[in-house]
This record gives structure tokens, C-alpha cells and sequence, in this order.
DNA sequence: CTCCAAAGGTATGTCAGCGAGCCATTGGCG
DNA sequence: CGCCAATGGCTCGCTGACATACCTTTGGAG
């Protein structure tokens, strides 16, 4: 009981050295799509401030990425580090140590923003922002699917106003999403997505906390259950 | 827009040097309670290994502890590192610099553990362990509640079977209670406290979801609006 | 057409943190 | 009573990461 506790309070302060957390950001960056094809990257420079690692660690962390094609480098000025359209998928040899665990904070995590944001009065640049990320995911190709879907879950978070809750989303995404890449992504299931993303967006436009929690809670038991069949 | 989604991905990978992380995590268990006064800590070698991170970092956070009188160390077989009884309150000086990310994360993390833990079919040794730190909590003196209250949340947080759960709300906590440890505990406040905790454990343990939730978002706003009181 | 700002590319000296090993202390077990 | 296992205490060489500085390329502004 006390040992669990611990466990989780003694856990390892680092989950990687510095390389590998940078190319871990970069690659959530292009995976959720918050740098979409054909964008850039911030500068080197700008990078290494941000993420608060020295620039030859970014630079290192993005010739990773160019060796396996996520993206492309030009130098002079208006050049810079820009996102590649196809996306190829990395190996698959993924443990699943604990999918409950992945999906216990996920539905925690995304259920309690849907509501905050719900509960919140929304500027209308944020309400048309939600509106295009809806708009954009339920346009979106197969191919492109995951990348819009997860724009529009961060929004969801970024409308709480919380960026620790925005960030943590992120990361659970991530998890959740290196194994959604591991089961086929079919069409049917992909309307029932964009007709329950449709119910949250609007719950939470309309301001009914309670709505939008249960229009997020139903969407996420969905590849919740899917995930768990095909993972038994 | 857009950008609000990149400072949560491009935020700094670490949070400081390794020496930093490590005493703030020794504290996080000290403060939490997770190792409660007069009991000893794990061994240098296992806190070492536990946190990824060398015997040296660990003697060099340990050695801060021991300078600030938290803790005290003792050579020889069956010595060790112990949790001393009096806690010095660290130097006030802090910058709120958002309050609200705070509460909102720590909202949605906890009121969905609650949710999460009441829908989990709790063996045994768990629901004794709830009913234990509920009973802790309920006869702490006013000195040591908040190292008992958060170890019932803790707990609560440990019972949804999410060690990733676990750990954030152990950090969203540690947090918050920077926050509470600059405003007065006061006697009332803690009898409704425990009111609060006997409701949310109770419908934990009866397996009703949506009172436990309920119950702990109740509870929650109690002190929240009590620290947006105090801190305007 | 020239200049130059801004981007990627490269080199170097410094230091935090690590690994590994050894020492010193202590109290129970044989 | 002596041994010894487990703990904290200490040292030293190695490596990853950093800060800083400079070089090269590029395309628009003047």
C-alpha cells in the first residue's frame, strides 16, 4: 500500500537524457500535429531557449529526425527546419506494459478538460478556434486523421486556460497514440469519431459542463474498448 | 492559438539539474508524508537506482535535507537516513505566477481519481488501506494534516490502479500545497475537511462514481476558493 | 547589385553528473 | 567475542551536455 506510493513518488527524476527528450518533444510536435506538414520548426536557436537544452543537443535531436525523413533542413535565411508529408511510421516493437494505466489517465485527464472548458467563458478567438480544429478533423483524410484528431483534443485543453493540463494531455496523447498506431484506423469508425467530436464541441460552445464531460467520456470508451479487443 | 499549443510541447525538458529534481522529490515524499517523521527512507544505493539518478546526486540532496534539519543520517548496519519530527517551514518567498493552472489541473486530476477509484472493484488490503489513512486524517493534529490529508489522496489516487494518475497528482499536490502552506489552517476548516474526506471515501468504497466525484469536487472547492481568497 | 539579417553548420573549452571502487561505522548473528 | 553485512562517507577519472564563438548559405531590402 505504502510501496505503491513510493513507487510512484520514487520514480526515476529523468525519462531519458537530453538528446532523447528532445527528439521525444520534436517528434510529439509533429505526430500531434501542431506542426503541420509543410511548416516549420522554430529555429535552432529558438529550440534550444525553449526547451532549455544547448543548441547542439537540438541540432542532434533533428539530424535524428532528418536520418528517418520526419523532416528537412535548409540553410540561408527564410530557411530553417521544415516538416515532411509523409510520415513514416516507426517500428512497431512497442511494449504494453500497462494499457489501463494509459488509458486510466487519459480518460481523467481529457473528460476533466472537456468540462473545465465547458465551464469557462470562451474568447471568440478561442471559439473559432475549436470550431476550425472540428472542421479540419472532420475533413481530414485517413491519412491525416490522428494528427487533426489530436489538434483538436489539445485545443480542448488549451481552452481551460490550464497549460499544465494542456501539457499533460500532450503526453498522454502521445502514449495513447503509440498504441492506437499499432490497430488498423477504419472508416466507419472514423464518422462515429467526427459525429461524437461534434457533440463535445458543441457542449462546450454551448456551455453544459455536464454534456461535454459525457460527449468526451462516450467518445474516448470508444478506442478505449476498440484498443483493448485488439490488444488482448 | 496555435502557439498556446506549442509552449506546452516546447516547454523546458528539465525541470532543473539533477541535484534539483532529487531534492524535490526527497521533499515531495518527506511533505506528502509518504515517509512519515521518525521512519527512514530507502538507502542511498536504492534511492540511487529508484530515481535513475547517481549515489552521489542522492548524497548531495540528502546532505541539503540534513542542513535544513529535515532529515538525519546514521551510519552502520541498520542505520540510515530518518524523517525528523519538526518540519521547518521553507522561506515564503514565492511567485504565485498562476493559481488557477494549479487548481485546475489539480480538479480535474483528483475528481477523476475519485470517479476512477470508485468504478474499480478494490480488493481488500486497498479498501483497509482507504479506511486507515480516512481514520489517520480524521485524528491529525493541526501540525501534521497536511501531511495526512495528502496522504489520503494519495491513496485515494493509488486505488484507481494508474501509477501515471498516481504520480500526477502527487505533483499537482506538492503544487498546491506551496499555495496552502502560506495561508493559516484553521480548526473549523478541518473538521469539514474530514465531513468531506468520510463522504468521498464512503462512496468510494459503496462503488457509486458519480457521488465520489461528487463528494471530491465539493471538498476541492472548499479549499480553493479559500486560497483565491487569501491570495487575491 | 550590394549588403546583411537570419538561418543552419562547425569547433572548443568547461563542468555537472556518472560509475566504480574503496573506507568507516555499526549492531546483530553465530 | 569476533565476524560480517549493510549502511553512510569519500575519491577519481570519464563522458555528455553546455556556453560561446565563429563560419557558411541564402534571399529580400535598400
Amino acid at each position: 500500500m505504502m510501496e505503491h506510493a513510493q513507487e510512484a513518488l520514487f520514480r526515476p527524476v529523468r525519462a531519458g537524457n537530453a538528446f532523447e527528450e528532445t527528439v521525444e518533444r520534436l517528434m510529439q510536435a509533429i505526430r500531434l500535429g501542431v506542426v503541420a506538414p509543410g511548416e516549420r520548426l522554430p529555429s535552432e536557436r529558438d529550440l534550444a531557449t525553449r526547451l532549455g537544452v544547448s543548441r547542439v543537443t537540438v541540432r542532434e535531436a533533428i539530424r535524428s529526425l532528418q536520418e528517418n525523413d520526419y523532416v528537412e533542413s535548409r540553410r540561408g535565411r527564410y530557411g530553417g527546419t521544415f516538416v515532411n508529408e509523409v510520415i513514416p511510421k516507426p517500428a512497431p516493437g512497442k511494449e504494453f506494459g500497462d494499457i489501463h494505466d494509459a488509458l486510466t489517465l487519459r480518460k481523467v485527464l481529457e473528460t476533466g478538460a472537456a468540462e473545465a472548458a465547458a465551464g469557462r467563458s470562451l474568447g471568440p478567438a478561442e471559439r473559432r478556434g475549436l470550431r476550425a480544429r472540428l472542421e479540419e478533423a472532420s475533413t481530414a483524410s485517413v491519412g491525416e486523421y490522428r494528427r487533426k484528431d489530436s489538434r483538436l483534443h489539445l485545443a480542448i485543453a488549451e481552452a481551460t486556460g490550464s497549460a499544465a493540463l494542456t501539457a499533460a494531455v500532450a503526453d498522454s496523447r502521445m502514449r495513447v497514440n503509440e498504441l492506437l498506431d499499432t490497430i488498423p484506423l477504419l472508416e466507419p469508425n472514423l464518422a462515429h469519431s467526427n459525429a461524437q467530436h461534434e457533440r463535445i464541441i458543441t457542449s462546450i460552445l454551448d456551455g453544459d459542463p455536464a454534456s461535454a464531460r459525457q460527449a468526451m467520456a462516450e467518445h474516448l470508451d470508444g478506442t478505449a474498448s476498440l484498443l483493448r479487443g485488439f490488444l488482448v
